[in-house]
DNA sequence: GAGATTATGGCAGCCTCTGACAATTGACCA
DNA sequence: TGGTCAATTGTCAGAGGCTGCCATAATCTC
């Protein structure tokens, strides 16, 4: 959301200020992500964090309102980035078409956002920490709760619709949201699969969708 | 869970020890949830739940893992019933069929097991504020996310499938559950509406599944 | 009733997070 | 260039969540 270029495209001047600002947040994205990774999510304080940012521990906690925040920047700025695909299909792909075409399309850039902040190896091990850590996983399932409620916004933007009358858009969302939600899942059990692995995992569930509300399975 | 009979129907003879335990516990989570009617989730602290149960501190944390726990603790048992419904519906029944018959049924005798801890009304006010405390929330959707595990297993089992290599279970269970997160929030919304109302939402967003669904919505 | 278990209370202490105030630093203009 | 204003940071104090440890008190078992 705030490191991450969402493909927008367009560029302000920034002034020492906010260079600075922008170089310390991600300073202290990396100082927690490495330490994360050596020691845990639990294992690890805010005051590590702090020192090795080289920063105080009140200035931590005014760039992240709490400890998951900074584990979840990252992660986040995923979520905008596939957020800013889904707004560039085509008002002619159906629904599901669109939410489907713009998963995919983000992984096929989103790679290289990430580098940008930190490298892709530790995001990936970041990842994994989530779906791992109980606290994490919460805070993650919350966020991606509030990304589905713009989705599902979106979706009606794109059809015309409204999401207070037509309960279409949140249903399709909150099934689609829950497909990614298991291929999130299974990714990260798979260790150290990579992102073909997931585009694998992602369009091999997606297609289950209609088959798994079928009435009879026995076919 | 704990202090919801959840309609298995056995009974074990339990000592005084027992008792006084269940009776220690419901009074926290009484006292706990009229606390947070009166002043917040974030505006009430465990020494005050404590002390409105007459228990110290230390053994508020022996009863519930974190101050979220007492919060949900009624919630949980919801869901355990539901649990317990879903193995009760006949084997003929298809996936999704079952699943939505679950949860009509839940309803329909859930009033009075949440009587049996708290007076329903105040449940229902713990409810919405679940809902509108983030902190709460989160820890909500990480419980059913669990919960979804469970179904998914009980879908499997019931088809005679293994998970792990159908994904129908667990796209249909994630499908599903996401659909209940929504009526849930949206009947959250609603202030002051009962079970019916509830029912009529899920019955009426259950049905837009296979609609939401399809390739074109404009016809 | 004596001894073994188990629940509770009290306390010290770590960690997360916040408000308040002072000091520093960058932005901007005369 | 220097001076003013606004934003950023550090320091400090303190509340609140949560845990380990040990002593005490209550049940359970025989």
């Amino acid at each position: 959301m705030h490191t991450i270029e969402d493909g927008t495209g367009r560029a302000a001047p920034p002034g020492l200020r906010e260079r600075k600002k922008r170089r310390t947040r991600d300073t202290l994205i990396r100082s927690a992500l490495e330490l994360f990774a050596l020691k845990g999510f639990d294992g690890t304080t805010v005051d590590e964090i702090s020192e090795a940012a080289d920063v105080s521990q009140r200035t931590f906690f005014r760039y992240f309102a709490n400890k998951e925040e900074v584990a979840l920047a990252v992660q986040d700025s995923v979520e905008s980035f596939f957020f800013a695909r889904l707004r560039e299909r085509p008002a002619a792909e159906a629904p599901l078409t669109a939410l489907r075409n713009a998963v995919l399309a983000s992984w096929d850039s989103v790679g290289e956002a990430i580098e940008s902040v930190v490298p892709l190896e530790l995001h990936m091990r970041t990842y994994r920490m989530i779906e791992s850590t109980p606290q994490l996983f919460a805070a993650h399932l919350h966020r991606l709760a509030r990304l589905e409620e713009e989705l599902a916004r979106e979706i009606a933007r794109r059809e015309g619709l409204d999401v207070r009358t037509d309960p279409r858009p949140q249903v399709l969302v909150a099934a689609f949201g829950g497909v990614m939600r298991v291929t999130g899942k299974l990714w990260g059990e798979r260790g150290n699969a990579g992102l073909e692995e997931l585009r694998k995992i992602t369009t091999r569930y997606l297609d289950q969708l209609g088959p798994a509300l079928a009435e009879n399975w026995r076919n």
